[in-house]
RNA sequence: GGCGCAUUCGUCUAGCGGCCAAGGACAUCGCCCUCUCAAGGCGAAGACCAGGGGUUCGAAUCCCCUAUGCGCUACCA
C-alpha cells in the first residue's frame, strides 16, 4: 500500500468504558486507515471534567490493544500533533475562541444556568418549536457587557449561527443533508470553566491533526451543520463526514448495562477471542458481498470501504457472536488454545483444584472440549449465569466431581442396574491398560454381559466418572482421567449408590 | 413540539430499474452421523421488500405523502 494522506481518527471521551458502539467507531476508523496506508489517530477528548471517569482512558487504550487496532498517534506513542489530550490544550481553544469574539462570529453569554432552565420551560410550555438558546446575549452592548463583567460574572462564548440561509454537506454515507440555518442554535464554544466544549475542540483539533476523513457515530450527524459553519467562520477547509450508523440493543434502544455485556473488556474477559470480536463488529454495519461472513483482519484491511458501509442502525446480535466465537476457537491449534484457556481455567476453576495448572495435561484434553466451548471464560448474563469452559468441564481438575445420585439411573435404570453395571465395569478396568481403544473394546462387550443396552451403560459410567450425563466421548474422557481417578470416582458412585438405600 | 436520519426473514445483511414469485449467515425446527453433549452434513420454515400514491414497458431499487423507530434539540460527548 502506498503512502497516503488519509488521517482518521478515534476520538473518545473518558466518561465511561468503551462499549461495542465506541469500539465499532474505532475499528472502521482503523480499518480505513489500514486499508488506505493512512493514519490512525487517538485523541482523547477530557473536556468535560464532571462526567470524567477514573480508568476510562486506560480501559479504551486497553480495548484497542486488545483487539490489535495499534494507533500511529495518541496517547503513550505520541506525534507531531500533540498533546493528544485535549485537556492538555485548552490554551489553543481559548485563543481560538477568542479570535472568533473578534471577528465577530461568537459573543459572551453571560445567563445563569437558572435563566436557560426557566426559558427552556417556558418554551416548552407555549410549545414553541425552538427551544434553544434565546439569544438574549447576541446583541449586548458594550456597556451592557461591561456590567455583568462589574458583577463578576464568568460569561460563556456562543458561536453565532447565521440567522438565515442553509447549510448542506455530502456526507459519504447518508448523501447530501440540508439543515435550515434557522434551525440551530447559538450553541456554546466555551464553557465558563474555561474548557471548550465537544464542538470547539472538535473541530479545531480535526484541523490541527489534519484529520482528512471523520468517521463518527450517527448521533453526530445532527451536530454537523454547527461544525462546518464553525469551519467556515475560523476559515478552515471541513474534512469529509462519514456518519456510521448506530448499534442498538435488542429492545432497539441505545446499548446500555440493561442488554448485558456492553463494555468491549467485559467480552474479553467473558473469553471471546479478539478475532472473533473484530471479524463481528465489522459486519455490524459493514459487509463485503452477499455471502462472505468470516475474515482475517487482513482481509477485513483489504476489502474495507466506506462505500459498503450501511445506512442503518443495527441491533447487537449476541448469539451470532458467539456462533462466530466458537468457530474462531475451533480453528485454534491445540497448542494456540491452550495458551489461550490457560488463564481462564486458572481464574475461573475452583480454589480446591492445585495451582498451577499443567500445561501438558490442559493440552491433553484441549481436543475433548475444543467443538463444545463458545467462549472461553465463565459467562455472567442478564438470563442469569452460563457455565462455559471451566465451570462445564471441571471434572477434569476436580478431586470428586459432585452430583445428584440420581443421575446414575438416568431414565431407564434401576439401582441394581446400576450397582451390577458398575462393578462389573470396575473389575474388568483393574487390569486394563487405559487408552480409549482399549476402554472401548473392553466396555461395549461388557455392556451385554450385564445386560444393558451400550448407550444406557455408557450413560452410567459417564456420570460416575464425570458426574455429568454431557461431556465428551467417553472413552477419550476416562483415558484422560487416568485409570486410578476413574476407578476412584466408580468406587464412590457405588457407594453413593448404596448410602442412598 | 422542531430539525435530521432510517425502514428487506426474529436478528445481521445481499440487492444500487428487468438476472428477485428476493440470495447468504445466526437463531429455530427436522433428518443423518452418534455412547451423551457438541461439532459436522443435509433439509425445512421464515420478508407479499413499513403503508399509500406516483414515474416507467418494467420498481425492493427513482419521486412524493403517511406511519413507525432512532438521533439531536445541555456551560454532555
Amino acid at each position: 500500500m502506498s503512502e497516503s494522506n488519509v488521517r482518521v481518527r478515534f476520538a473518545p471521551s473518558p466518561t465511561g468504558y468503551p462499549h461495542v458502539g465506541n469500539i465499532r467507531t474505532a475499528l472502521f476508523n482503523w480499518l480505513f486507515a489500514r486499508h488506505s496506508g493512512g493514519s490512525f489517530i487517538v485523541r482523547i477528548e477530557d473536556t468535560d471534567v464532571n462526567r470524567k471517569v477514573e480508568g476510562a482512558t486506560e480501559a479504551i487504550l486497553d480495548g484497542l490493544r486488545w483487539l490489535g487496532m495499534d494507533w500511529d498517534e495518541g496517547p503513550e506513542v505520541g506525534g507531531s500533533y500533540g498533546p493528544y489530550f485535549q485537556s492538555q490544550r485548552l490554551d489553543i481553544y481559548q485563543k481560538t475562541a477568542q479570535h472568533l469574539l473578534a471577528e465577530e462570529h461568537a459573543y459572551p453569554c453571560y445567563c445563569s444556568e437558572e435563566r436557560l432552565a426557566q426559558m427552556r420551560t417556558e418554551m416548552a410550555k407555549n410549545k414553541e418549536s425552538m427551544r434553544s438558546y434565546d439569544r438574549r446575549c447576541r446583541n449586548l452592548t458594550r456597556e451592557e457587557q461591561a456590567k455583568f463583567e462589574a458583577q463578576g460574572i464568568i460569561p460563556v462564548i456562543r458561536f453565532k449561527i447565521p440567522l438565515e440561509g442553509q447549510t448542506r454537506f455530502n456526507d459519504m454515507i447518508k448523501d447530501e443533508v440540508v439543515f435550515d440555518n434557522s434551525t440551530l442554535d447559538d450553541f456554546v464554544l466555551l464553557k465558563s470553566d474555561g474548557y471548550p466544549t465537544y464542538h470547539l475542540a472538535n473541530v479545531v483539533d480535526d484541523h490541527l491533526m489534519k484529520i482528512t476523513h471523520v468517521l463518527r457515530a450517527d448521533e453526530w450527524l445532527s451536530s454537523t451543520p454547527r461544525h462546518i459553519l464553525l469551519y467556515n467562520a475560523l476559515g478552515y477547509q471541513p474534512p469529509l463526514f462519514a456518519h456510521l450508523p448506530m448499534i442498538l440493543g435488542t429492545d432497539r434502544s441505545k446499548l446500555s448495562k440493561r442488554h448485558g455485556a456492553t463494555a468491549i473488556t467485559e467480552y474479553r474477559d467473558q473469553g471471546y477471542l479478539p478475532q472473533a470480536m473484530i471479524n463481528f463488529l465489522a459486519l455490524l454495519g459493514w459487509s463485503l458481498d452477499d455471502r462472505t461472513e468470516l475474515f482475517t483482519k487482513e482481509e477485513l484491511i483489504q476489502n474495507f470501504s466506506i462505500e459498503r458501509i450501511s445506512k442503518t442502525s443495527a441491533i447487537f446480535n449476541l448469539d451470532k457472536l458467539k456462533w462466530m466465537n466458537g468457530v474462531y476457537i475451533r480453528n485454534l491449534s491445540a497448542d494456540a488454545l491452550t495458551d489461550r484457556l490457560l488463564p481462564f481455567l486458572d481464574r475461573d476453576l475452583p480454589q480446591s483444584v492445585k495451582r498451577p495448572l499443567s500445561r501438558e495435561y490442559v493440552k491433553r484434553i484441549v481436543p475433548l472440549i475444543r467443538e463444545r466451548l463458545t467462549t472461553l471464560g465463565k459467562v455472567e448474563s442478564a438470563m442469569g449465569a452460563m457455565a462455559e469452559a471451566a465451570p462445564l468441564y471441571d471434572f477434569f481438575f476436580v478431586d470428586e466431581p459432585v452430583y445428584d445420585t440420581r443421575l446414575l439411573l438416568g431414565k431407564k435404570l434401576t439401582k441394581e442396574d446400576a450397582v451390577r453395571g458398575l462393578e462389573a465395569a470396575l473389575e474388568r478396568l483393574q487390569a486394563l491398560t487405559f487408552n480409549s481403544q482399549s476402554l472401548e473394546d473392553a466396555l461395549r462387550p461388557l455392556a451385554m454381559e450385564v445386560g444393558l443396552k451400550a448407550g444406557d451403560f455408557f450413560g452410567l459410567l459417564r456420570v460416575a466418572t464425570t458426574g455429568r450425563t454431557a461431556a465428551p466421548p467417553l472413552f477419550q474422557t476416562m483415558e484422560a482421567l487416568g485409570q486410578e481417578r476413574c476407578l476412584k470416582r466408580i468406587k464412590a458412585a457405588l457407594k453413593k449408590l448404596q448410602d442412598k438405600g
